[in-house]
DNA sequence: TATCAGATAATTGTCAACAATCAGCACGAG
DNA sequence: CTCGTGCTGATTGTTGACAATTATCTGATA
């Protein structure tokens, strides 16, 4: 019996979401890059699973927008393009802006704000890239864990995981760890205050500069290695 | 040959695709109410198809958020809560407010804008409920497209069908024609103008005006129908 | 009359096999 | 050398059957 039929069993998970989820934190992770190419048969071999149940697992990936199907030519991790990286930082920025408004009027703000920077200050002193990276997420998914947004929590899920596999296929690099708790001052202040207003702003511009360094980066990369594989610019439909 | 089939085999579409759009139509146009009970033996004997093609098809409406899954109890249409309707106004605000902005800075906003317009006053002038209501769709499809950002666009349309299928399950009524018109001013012309800013908030505030009617709607419901099967409210995570 | 336990039927979860589609490659002709 | 056509193998799409799970119902007991 394979470790997934295990954990799927012990968990009371259907076989085909234990597979997304293992294939799911291969793809954020870095661990398959984008423009990997997946086929049904080599994946089921993999797991040691049906080419149904893998392929049921593949389409809730599809669905995430972390793989697309070329037809009868395998599926493929999707590559990002500085187009879709904009995509992903603007609307990032539309959600963290709604989370924030939201956030800024839960009675427990102050507290779990609180918590969740001291997590971050910790993970900075301590200079280890995967903790700040982890209590940095950790930040803002209490934030839009305060919203009480369902809907919401699940769009910046999917936005994030996109966002998690740029950066670990990238070498995005992190900004200096001073600079990190400073920009997050203005943010966490405007929520635990409770100003709705205010973390909206600070919300979508702490976003919104996210963005335009993860923009930068791309740029920078692409003088630095000539990305033949990258596909068209997508216009405007 | 069924239908289905046909249409599967003239658009090169699968036959679970084709089959998750049917159902997809079904229910947000309100043929198929919220809280109906469907089985995969059932959905599959009705469409002709084998139950593994007919499970893809509702994993793909489970995914986006129309159906819910009772293990081994068959799978259920949604049922929009007053917090569900609070969700889908405040998230559609925010993305409308995120499009709007980017639309007005296409350089082709003005004439689409203002053919839009034009085709949401003749819809008024003509009275046709079902009109009216495509046309302001249109209209809002307009702005989403305008905006030129393809993961907008795919969430809108998400958020967009649970609207529409409230509004069809819930006997919600129209505004009248002429306050229509007068309420999609303040937007056309931001955008129009190509005025980011004044766009966005005048989304916004369209958005969360319009959310304001479903939930007073909702709420005079209530008083009109006790709604036993209504679930509790979700609170905060 | 209410609760608990056991059994059955209803439903989903998974699989292997076959059907359908087409990507890619090889060969021939211009 | 290039382009077009045909064929084959690779891959997905779909199916029916069986396994697994559990919801529901019935009967017995307190």
């Amino acid at each position: 019996m394979t470790a997934l039929k295990m954990v799927s069993a012990v968990a009371k998970r259907s076989l085909d979401r234990a597979a997304a989820d293992a294939l799911r934190q291969a793809i954020v992770s870095g661990e398959v890059l984008p423009g990997t190419r997946l086929t049904e048969m080599e994946i089921a071999a993999q797991f040691e699973l049906s080419r149904g149940t893998i392929r049921a697992a593949l389409q809730r990936l599809m669905g995430e927008g972390l793989i697309v199907q070329r037809p009868y030519a395998g599926w493929e991790v999707v590559t990002l393009n500085s187009h879709d990286v904009w995509e992903l930082y603007t609307l990032r920025a539309s959600l963290e802006g709604l989370a924030a408004r939201l956030a800024a009027r839960h009675p427990d703000r102050r507290a779990r704000m609180e918590i969740a920077f001291d997590v971050l200050k910790a993970a900075a002193a301590s200079g280890d890239g995967r903790e700040i990276t982890e209590a940095d997420l950790s930040l803002h998914k209490t934030i839009v864990s305060l919203a009480g947004h369902q809907r919401l929590a699940s769009q910046y899920e999917v936005v994030g995981q996109q966002v998690r596999m740029f950066m670990a296929s990238s070498n995005a690099i992190l900004p200096r760890s001073a600079m990190l708790i400073e920009n997050h001052i203005p943010l966490v202040t405007a929520v635990a205050e409770g100003d709705p207003d205010l973390a909206e702003r600070c919300a979508s511009a702490h976003s919104t500069s996210s963005g335009e360094i993860l923009m930068r980066h791309l740029e920078a990369q692409k003088h630095t290695h000539a990305e033949a594989s990258e596909p068209p610019k997508s216009g405007s439909r």
